[in-house]
DNA sequence: ATGTGC
């Protein structure tokens, strides 16, 4: 990206000074070398995003950002209802309430080592991964409605789960205000049997180990030491949130013109919150926030039954599941005054700070758990939300490294075998059923996650708590 | 991300 274009107000904070439609500044965080490698796309999208309507304080982008459909990857943008705000669908992603879960293991690298080749194709046999996988489950017409209303509430009380694993989920499992009826019966049909399953492109299941600690009382708090084997699972809502998203996207962009709104860019297809769109949106998102949710949870059920055949000591609780592709309604200071806003976070995980309702009683006090996945090979971070977090980007941090590099780019660099191989020669076990996947997933596709991570500690996104290494993959 | 592409 072009500096001249950016005012640079601290390290790691960029401003776009508002110029024509838009309303409010951008504001980009990331050091001096993530800004000079980010897409000139990025910039465009931000000035973009700040020129809808009824936009608050800035739009943003995070250390990980890159170029996306209409909003970046790795957007952060706040409306209010009141002042003509806006739901975007794409300002949320197609991957509704993708996300990531980490579960400790009770288990240290030893424990795992002489099973570790049994163990990752266990996982392998048993969590489907890969483009229209299908899983075990068949939900019925009535079961799939329970599902998008209840969510991973829902999965518990059908005996995937412990009760206590809501408790470490972002809304406690269970999006309120979803509204199966608004979800077409095209999105259901698709979601029908891919409860349990991972997905592609950038999903994955990881056995990790604890490396490297960046502050003692909060990994203390977290239940995290040096040399622990943690679990964790990222992927979404699978075909539902998928079919959603395309079908609001064309509706969205359809009645622009009725609800009054200009479009700076066709991609940037939205409704006001207050319209009749704008709400049967928010329903059939919500919905599929608990879709992602269930899935999860359905997931982290299997996990637990193939632990107890191959390593029978582990015992996986639930340290915390994160949405990082959501619009939430959530209570915010906009120059001195609390407001309702609906806050789009699209490759973004939220990043609340101590005392927050919603998070954990555990680590109230702390902030809550920032679950950052790495890419394939590459080491995941645990990060937690501080108070600083709250008023930057209405508590938001990154969610990954970020993509540097197109699919089509990396399939025509790497080849999947050989990346499965080196990984393999580093004692990293990789189970995926593409290869073609695992080129468009190689480590230098993406941005180095450690650079974005230090960018985000920095910046006060969220403070560093630990880093994970990989030792199993399943890949989709 | 995705029954990968109108």
């Amino acid at each position: 990206m072009q500096k001249k274009h950016l005012q640079r107000k601290s390290e790691t904070e960029w401003w776009i000074e508002p110029t024509g439609p838009m309303r409010v500044p951008g504001i980009i965080y990331g050091s001096e070398d993530l800004i000079e490698a980010m897409d000139d796309k990025v910039r465009e999208q931000v000035s973009n995003v700040a020129a809808l309507p009824g936009i608050q304080k800035a739009s943003y982008a995070m250390p990980d950002a890159h170029w996306g459909y209409g909003f970046p990857i790795g957007g952060v943008a706040a409306f209010d209802p009141d002042q003509g705000g806006v739901i975007s669908a794409g300002g949320v992603g197609f991957d509704i309430s993708c996300g990531v879960r980490t579960l400790h293991t009770g288990l240290v690298r030893d424990d795992i080592e002489r099973v570790k080749e049994t163990l990752a194709d266990a996982l392998y046999a048993h969590i489907p991964a890969g483009v229209g996988s299908r899983g075990a489950i068949r939900l019925n017409p009535e079961q799939m409605d329970a599902m998008l209303q209840g969510g991973a509430a829902w999965a518990v009380a059908q005996g995937w789960g412990l009760p206590e694993d809501l408790q470490a989920i972002e809304e406690r499992g269970r999006m309120a205000g979803a509204d199966a009826g608004c979800v077409s019966p095209q999105a259901k049909k698709r979601q029908k049997d891919e409860m349990g399953t991972l997905g592609s492109g950038n999903h994955y299941l990881e056995v990790q180990e604890v490396t490297d600690l960046y502050d003692s009382e909060i990994a203390t708090a977290f239940g995290l030491q040096v040399g622990d084997i943690v679990l964790s699972v990222h992927c979404g809502s699978r075909g539902l949130g998928h079919q959603i998203g395309t079908e609001f996207l064309k509706s969205m962009a359809l009645a622009a013109r009725s609800h009054g709104i200009t479009l700076p860019d066709r991609e940037l297809a939205c409704a006001p919150i207050h319209s009749e769109l704008g709400q049967q949106y928010l329903g059939a998102m919500r919905a599929a926030m608990n879709c992602a949710m269930a899935n999860r949870q359905i997931i982290t059920h299997l996990v637990r039954q193939i632990f107890a055949e191959v390593l029978p000591l582990a015992e996986l609780d639930l340290l915390y599941d994160v949405s990082h592709n959501t619009c939430k309604m959530e209570e915010h200071d906009i120059d001195g005054v609390r407001k309702n806003v609906f806050v789009h976070r699209k490759g973004a995980t939220r990043s609340f700070g101590p005392g927050h309702a919603d998070i954990p009683q555990a680590f109230r006090s702390l902030g809550q758990p920032v679950l950052i996945g790495g890419t394939l090979g590459t080491a995941s971070y645990i990060l937690c939300g501080t108070q600083q977090t709250m008023g930057l980007a209405f508590g938001s941090a990154v969610h990954g490294a970020g993509r540097q590099m197109s699919r089509r780019q990396a399939t025509k660099q790497w080849q999947g075998r050989a990346v499965i191989d080196e990984l393999a020669a580093r004692g990293i076990l990789i189970r995926s059923p593409s290869q073609r996947g695992v080129a468009e997933e190689a480590p230098g596709a993406y941005k180095d996650v450690s650079q974005v991570v230090e960018a985000a500690h920095v910046a006060g996104l969220a403070r560093k708590v630990a880093r994970l290494e990989p030792v199993i993959c399943v890949k989709g």
